[in-house]
DNA sequence: CCTCTCATGTAAGACGTTACATGATTCA
DNA sequence: TGAATCATGTAACGTCTTACATGAGAGG
């Protein structure tokens, strides 16, 4: 399970409780992960019973106390198996945007467009951002930063790539676009 | 769900069966999604309880009977609705290789660059296959054809980003990797 | 006073993967 | 004879998301 491996490259830095992981991981790997509780706090209980980190109880009056893990050396041992297990296939473009995208010919034209415009949109405020974050990156190491960059990378590309299209459909009569029915039935 | 949708959008060409259903979407979308029989299945017996699909049985000599899916009004309703529902954020690249990636500062140099390299073969391979399926793509209306181009890019995309970054690993000095723990303890 | 951030957690359900079971036909 | 393809399905498990519950402190 990638969470938990990724948690247990993160206590290679320093111990941390569950919120802060949850804070870290959003900052600096938002634009490739998601994270959220339902899977923090149960990884970190379970990787416990397995000896992979330890937990300190740290009380502090009032607010709950905060719980710090670090990373035991047999934690360690399966970070650093993990690392270099073999590769899995290439990455998968799970986007329901993308998927819908696809299916656009059977909608109307003005939809579509509207739709990517919307998209772009998206696309160049999180843009913004990820230029903001480089600078951030910038200062972590050949992998954090070459991380980032393909981050970067990628929303340009996207984001030309959906101007593109834009123009395409826009330029393209509404009925233009081929009846799909008959090709598809081919094979 | 993503997978009932795209299921109502392929029946959107003609009627299937399920084995018929995954073949497509493998060979159509197999560079963005996977897709396997326990969602086709299981989907289709839910989407025929909700009335978006309606089963023909094709009793056949021998082989099993074939289960033919059509779609209903009901079904072309529910797709059209999900078709222009608003959009859910940017694309995730969930990929295990790049989260391994952003922490082969804990392994060494020798076993990021082999396991660099392994990426580049795998990508390499994809991206003769994704060259040859642009041809069937280029006919299916612009919709279909720009996905292909999107999924093409990005394959090139990430070879050339492979590529570079094993070039910086392979010039960086072993030690030469910043301890990131610093810089990590600063947020 | 109200909202935001800090901080921990659970429960239910949605979604996805893997492995298995079955069996005929086609092709080498 | 053996492997690949066609064809349908289930069970178990793993993973991820959403919503909820709780509560203190800080700052406007």
């Amino acid at each position: 399970m990638s969470v938990r491996h990724a948690i247990l490259g993160l206590l290679h830095y320093q111990d941390m409780h569950g919120y802060r992981i949850k804070r870290h991981m959003e900052q600096h790997f938002g634009h490739m992960w998601s994270i959220n509780y339902g899977q923090i706090y149960p990884n970190l209980k379970k990787m416990e019973e397995q000896g992979l980190v330890t937990k300190k109880e740290v009380a502090r009056a009032g607010t709950p106390s905060r719980k710090l893990y670090s990373i035991t050396a047999a934690g360690k041992e399966a970070f650093a198996e993990w690392l270099v297990s073999d590769p899995h296939g290439t990455m998968l473009l799970r986007d329901p945007f993308l998927l819908r995208f696809v299916f656009f010919g059977f909608g109307s034209k003005d939809r579509a467009l509207k739709l990517v415009d919307e998209q772009i949109a998206l696309y160049e405020t999180q843009l913004e951002k990820r230029r903001e974050n480089m600078r951030r990156w910038q200062r972590q190491g050949i992998y954090v930063r070459q991380m980032g960059e393909l981050g970067l990378l990628l929303n340009e590309m996207v984001l030309d790539w959906l101007k593109r299209s834009r123009k395409e459909i826009a330029e393209s009569a509404d009925g233009e676009v081929p009846n799909q029915l008959m090709e598809l039935s081919l094979d």
